[in-house]
DNA sequence: ACCTGAACACCGTTCAAGT
DNA sequence: ACCTGAACACCGTTCAAGT
């Protein structure tokens, strides 16, 4: 057997890469495995292994589309400028995860080895999100330094994210925060509210 | 064989408690196996089932005592008051996550599945974390309402947790922020500032 | 009553063998 | 060159059978 060359490889790397997605939004990253996958694309597990070197490479396929996923579901919100701007990014960020629990989970959920350096291609696609955020900032600032921009920036964004994650996997909900999307807002609005009164940005 | 009665069911449940926290300190959370820990322990996997209803349960139980060691860690964190307080108690935060990395991301890495509710006597423990950083805002501003300052304090801890999970996981490195301490601060130092300074606290 | 050990239904990954 | 299918070394969970 074998020699079916009814799919190229990159046809075949398209369609694991659907039929992933597809399991992981319906029954959660945990119930993504190479055997699924396999049946529901009419290949053998084997075949996989052609053109994913295992399952965190698969993985991080996955997980890059998801952040260009995000990134075009933020770029949506640009009807707003300055401190409402970035409120609505923190919102549309929050209505990602919701909307899209599982792969939003996938992100963050699968640990590649220690060993394994994140790659440069998969780091890129980190930034392009990160640098959506810190346009927003540039708006909110102009005179502010560039360094200190970026780093206000990505520590309000994982800070929006924190509150997405406690919020998602029920623990703030059990400490009894129920509207989580005040406090997205309630982060932003705050941070920046202190960023802008602390003059020229220290530490 | 079996009926030993070498160790109580106490016994036993505290030297899988002890043996799985040290698997999971030294080899991580996906190192943790029932074959590994009754290897252990010197008893065979059945044995772990006679004290733990699963792997959720066991996991459960093991998060619930990194939640008391996390309580403690923060305590330790008596002398500063105010905004300065509650800094450390991020840093303080912060720096457990680090020196028990494995320990710490456990409690947000395992999901448990959808439709088991998180027992109360653990969400017991969650609060009882919150409920320092709460303690921490009420000597910030004693005229604020108490569900103000709840809101706040348990949306800046989100904040600071994810700040620690997106520099723990690699995530703020590749996007260039490598002081994560810096980033913690600057969460807690602005949201404080711009909280303080919205006078009586709406959303 | 306590505990075993074998079984069951799964995993990811590899690779000789077929076309 | 492409793909299979069986094998290997694992998983969590259950439960009849032994003491």
């Amino acid at each position: 057997m074998a020699r079916r060359s009814e799919h190229s490889q990159e046809e075949i790397k398209a369609m694991i890469l659907s039929a992933a997605e597809l399991i992981v939004a319906e029954q959660g990253g945990s119930a993504l495995t190479v055997r699924k996958i396999a049946g529901q694309i009419g290949y053998t597990v084997g075949s996989i292994y052609m053109v994913f070197d295992n399952m965190a490479d698969l993985v991080l396929h996955i997980n890059a589309r998801t952040l260009d996923h995000i990134a075009t579901h933020l770029e949506q919100t640009r009807d707003c400028t300055g401190a409402l701007g970035i409120e609505a990014f923190a919102k549309a960020y929050l209505s990602y995860a919701r909307q899209h629990l599982n792969r939003w989970r996938l992100i963050f959920d699968y640990h590649l080895p220690e060993d394994t350096p994140i790659p440069l291609w998969y780091q890129a696609k980190i930034e392009a999100v990160f640098g959506l955020v810190e346009a927003q900032f540039a708006q909110l600032d102009r005179n502010c330094p560039e360094a200190g921009r970026k780093h206000a920036a990505r520590t309000l964004w994982a800070g929006v994210h924190g509150v997405c994650v406690l919020s998602l996997n029920g623990t703030l909900g059990a400490v009894g925060v129920n509207d989580v999307e005040d406090s997205v807002v309630l982060l932003a609005r705050h941070f920046i509210r202190g960023w802008m009164g602390s003059g020229p940005v220290q530490a």
